[in-house]
RNA sequence: UGGGGUGUAGCCAAGUGGUAAGGCACGGGACUUUGACUCCCGCACUCGUAGGUUCAAAUCCUGCCACCCCAG
């Protein structure tokens, strides 16, 4: 689809024909106030949709973003509902976060959240208002497996813009009700529509030229590891407060070599931040939580060749079974690479990759892909 | 005030006569709905200091200063 498709003469018309995908049905749409999910809106409405929005209010912060979404759906006459979610997200995200580092992890908040409260609160709201389906404006599509005769998430061809690896623990049951209007899409293509469209948040700046979300919602400034002080003091003293503060630095033989400012600002792979005394490019490779030391090493000691993966969520295979060969993704902007897996007795799996991967952060999500589909995904396990 | 050692960027540090490596930190940019990684660009007209030797000195010589160690 071009941009033509849905402006100009023929936009008024398209966007309100009965012909489309949604015709005579009803979709409720997450919107956050971005470019993505703002033209997401019109196209729903040109494939027939009637349209509502959602937005949540996740944390202290997000009122603001609430307004731009109120401008575009005024513009565009779509009702919008707005749902204050900020004790969920707490318990559901921001809570798992700060555990989660305070265990040597590093977690990411974004994985977790889309199934516990996003798309859980958009399939709720959904069911009360009445609406068919659910949508967002990520760049993601979604295919049935044929083999399986289930969902999976279709990834976006390399070298453009692909989410899926923020959707993968989505259930089938979400997924089933989901439908990507972005699917197919390039960034620059949807911020055209934006701008030929004309729309503007609440303070009449063009939504076409708002930045990309990123960093964590939660913490505006992006300091994560100041944010989890504070809230460790705000609890009181603790044990965990430890993690906060400075400890020693050693090589993978136990020497100490130097310093480091505490375990919760380091991840696995992490090059920079820990004082020490060396000529050599160093790199986390891992940490002890008893006795507050970061152990870094030469880059050839954070290459790994298997892994374990835990909580895993099955989407387009219903399960694997020992030597099925996949793609792995280990981060989100990483390439998917070949692997062998094996189930364990407890569901986790055990990954052997052809070649050494980079930095397998424990806490990170593994997800696997048989050509585009996504056939489940987990959490990387200390190893 | 006898002996020995060391002084190179905010930190660590290579360089022993031929025109200042590298790592960390720092600043700027790309990438990025996590954390990271990665990639660009910048970062000592100068090697404690004052002289000397040399076509050429961080490198050799001398004085001075500072710090460290060992002795009394």
């Amino acid at each position: 689809m071009t941009p033509a498709d849905i402006t100009g003469t023929s936009c008024s018309r398209a966007l309100d024909s009965d012909c489309g995908a949604g015709v005579g049905k009803s979709v409720l749409l997450g919107m956050s106030g971005g470019v993505d999910s703002s033209v997401a809106s019109l196209l729903l409405r040109r494939q027939g949709w009637q349209v509502r929005g959602l937005t949540m209010i996740t944390h202290d912060g997000g009122f603001a973003a609430a307004e731009d979404a109120r401008a575009v759906c005024d513009t565009l006459s779509i009702p919008l509902l707005v749902v204050d979610v900020r004790e969920a997200f707490r318990r559901l995200v921001v809570d798992d976060f700060i555990s989660a580092y305070l265990m040597g992890l590093t977690p990411n908040p974004c994985i977790r959240c889309n199934p516990a409260v996003k798309f859980s609160l958009l399939i709720r709201e959904a069911d009360r208002l009445g609406c068919s389906a659910i949508a967002t404006g990520h760049y993601a599509g979604i295919r049935r497996n044929p083999a399986t005769g289930r969902l999976a998430l279709l990834k976006t061809p390399s070298g453009r813009k692909d989410q899926t690896y923020f959707l993968h623990r989505l259930d089938q049951s979400q997924l089933n009700r989901l439908t990507f209007p972005l699917e197919g899409l390039q960034k620059p293509a949807v911020r055209q529509i934006a701008a030929e469209y004309g729309l503007s948040g609440q303070d009449g700046s063009s939504l076409a030229v708002k930045p990309d979300s990123q960093d964590i919602c939660f913490i505006p400034d992006g300091n994560y590891t100041d944010f989890i002080r504070r809230e460790l003091l705000r609890h009181g003293p603790s044990d965990a407060l430890k993690l906060t503060e400075p400890g020693k630095t050693v090589d993978i033989n136990g020497k100490t070599i130097g310093s480091h400012q505490g375990l919760i600002h380091y991840t696995v792979g992490q090059r920079k931040g820990f004082q020490v005394r060396t000529t050599d490019r160093l790199f986390v490779i891992g940490m002890e939580l008893s006795s507050n030391t970061l152990i870094v090493g030469p880059y050839e000691q954070v290459l790994k060749k298997q892994i374990r993966v835990g909580e895993i969520v099955y989407s387009g295979a219903e399960s694997f079974k020992a030597g099925d060969r996949l793609l792995a993704r280990i981060r989100s902007s990483a390439r998917e690479m070949p692997c062998q897996v094996e189930p364990e007795p407890d569901g986790d799996l055990a990954v052997t990759f052809e070649q050494p991967v980079s930095a397998p952060s424990p806490g990170q999500s593994c997800v696997f892909y048989d050509r585009d589909l996504i056939m489940a995904g987990g959490i990387i396990r200390m190893s």
